[in-house]
DNA sequence: ATCCCTCTTTGCGGCCGGTCAAAGTCGCGT
DNA sequence: ACGCGACTTTGACCGGCCGCAAAGAGGGAT
C-alpha cells in the first residue's frame, strides 16, 4: 500500500531527506492498522521487519528470566522501533504491544543495511534517535542507582505526562491506558508501592489516578518532589 | 601525526571500510598518549572532539545533582566513545579518566556528520556501536529492576572479567585499577555492601581481592550466583 | 442489569541493604 | 623509612520497601 510522503515528511528522522530517496524507501514500506492489545512483534522472534510508528502508542516490555515482567519503554508517534539489526542482533529483544489505536509503518529487515548506507542523512537521523534512547536509559540507570523509589516514580510520571500528556481540565493527562504494574515496572518497584505513592499524591491534589488512568494536577509539585530543593 | 592504517583496519568499527576512505579518516585524526588520572573530558564540558581508544582502558562517571559519583561504563579497546554529537547533545554527559596508560585517537566534532555521510559503512558499524551499548544499558536496567543486590554485583564482575579480564595463575585478574566504590557506582549499590559481598565470596574462594585489584577464581560459581538455578 | 475479570487499594510484618562510626591497611611521595 | 591519604573492612542499628494477603472498584461482555 502506497503511503502519502507528506505524512512521514515532518518527521525529524527523516528531516533534510532527499524526497526521491524518502519516496523510494516509502514504496517499499507497508502500513497497518492495529488496535490494542495486538501484539507487533515478541520477545525472542526473529527479526524480520523494523518498523515506524506513525500514531498511537506502543508499550514494550521484557521478561526477565525468572518471569517478572518489566516495561521497558513507551514508544510515542514519530519513533523507530524494533531495529534490531542496528543491534546486531538476530531477534526482538522485548515484546511490543499496542496500547491504543496504532498506525504502524514496517519494512522487511534485510532492507536496513541498505537503507542505512544509501541514506547517509537518514543514517545521522536514525543515529540520533537510538543515541537519544541510550541517553534515557543512562538517565533511568542514574536514578535507579541513587534515588529512592519516590523521586524515580516521580520522575517517570513527569516524563510520561511530558511524552504522552493530553491538556484536559486542569492537568495533563497521560494518553493512553497505563497500569500501576507498568509504572512499576518503569521505576523498578512493585505495584503495590506505587499504588501507595499516587493515593499519597492525590491526597495532597499533585494528581488524579483511575483505572489505567492517570492526570498531572500539579506538575510543579511533583517536579519538587522528584528534584528537592537542597 | 600520521597514523598507521594497519593498526585500526582490524577494528569491527572500520570492517569492510574502504582503504581509501579509512586513510583520509585517519589523516584527520589526532593521536595522543595518556597517564592514569588524566581526564580526557569532563561532565557538561562543550563537545568538540569525538574519540576512539586505541589501547588501554577508561572509566567513564557521572556526577548526580546531589553530587553523588556513579560509574557508568568502562571504555575497552576499540570502543568509540564521547561521541555527544550523535546524541544531539552539545556537551558531554559524563567525565572520561584514564585508568592506565592508554592511547587515545581523537575527531574535531565537527567532523562528525560529515564523516557518517561519507562513510556508510562506518556509520552501519557506528550504529550497531551504539545499539550494543544501548542494549547494555537496558540489560543493566532491567537488572537493578529486578535483581537483588548480590546478582547484580556479581553479573558486574562477571562481566568486567570477561571484557577486561588477564588470565593470571589460577583465575582472571580485571586489567586496571578498580575500587570498591566503582563497582557500586556499577551496581547502584554502596562501597560497603560491595565489601561484604566481595569479603564473603573471598571466605568462598570465589575471588581474591586486594588494593583497587579483583580476581576471579571460580566463575562458575560466581555464575550461579548471578543466576540461580530454580 | 449483572457477572466476572482485571486492576487497585490498604494493612502488616520482616528483612535487605543503607547509614553511621571507627579501626585497619596498603602504597605512594618526599 | 616514614607519614599521610586513599582505600578497605567490619560492626551495630534501623528504616524504607517488598511480600503476602484480602477486600474493593471499574468496565467490558453477555
Amino acid at each position: 500500500m502506497a503511503i502519502d510522503i507528506s505524512l512521514v515528511r515532518n518527521l525529524p528522522l527523516f528531516r533534510q531527506m532527499d524526497p526521491a530517496a524518502l519516496s523510494r524507501l516509502m514504496a517499499r514500506a507497508t502500513v497497518r492498522r492495529m488496535l490494542p492489545g495486538d501484539l507487533i512483534f515478541e520477545q525472542g522472534a526473529e527479526a524480520t521487519s523494523f518498523f515506524l510508528l506513525l500514531h498511537g502508542r506502543l508499550k514494550v516490555s521484557q521478561v526477565t528470566a525468572d518471569g517478572q515482567q518489566v516495561m521497558v519503554r513507551v514508544v510515542h508517534p514519530g519513533d523507530l522501533f524494533g531495529f534490531a539489526r542496528a543491534l546486531a542482533r538476530p531477534d526482538y529483544p522485548g515484546t511490543a504491544q499496542v496500547a491504543v489505536e496504532s498506525i504502524v509503518v514496517s519494512w522487511p529487515m534485510t532492507d536496513w543495511e541498505t537503507v542505512v548506507e544509501n541514506n547517509p542523512r537518514l543514517a545521522v537521523n536514525a543515529m540520533q534517535t537510538i543515541g537519544q534512547r541510550l541517553d534515557e536509559a543512562h538517565t533511568r540507570l542514574r536514578e535507579m542507582s541513587t534515588e529512592e523509589v519516590e523521586r524515580r516514580v516521580a520522575h517517570a510520571v513527569l516524563r510520561l505526562a511530558e511524552k504522552a500528556g493530553r491538556i484536559e481540565g486542569g492537568g495533563t493527562r497521560i494518553d493512553f491506558p497505563i497500569t500501576r504494574q507498568d509504572i512499576a515496572g518503569m521505576t523498578g518497584t512493585t505495584l503495590h508501592t506505587v499504588s501507595r505513592l499516587l493515593s499519597a499524591w492525590e491526597g495532597q491534589g499533585l494528581v488524579e489516578g483511575g483505572r489505567q488512568k492517570l492526570t498531572v494536577l500539579d506538575a510543579e509539585g511533583l517536579a519538587r518532589i522528584a528534584d528537592p530543593e537542597p
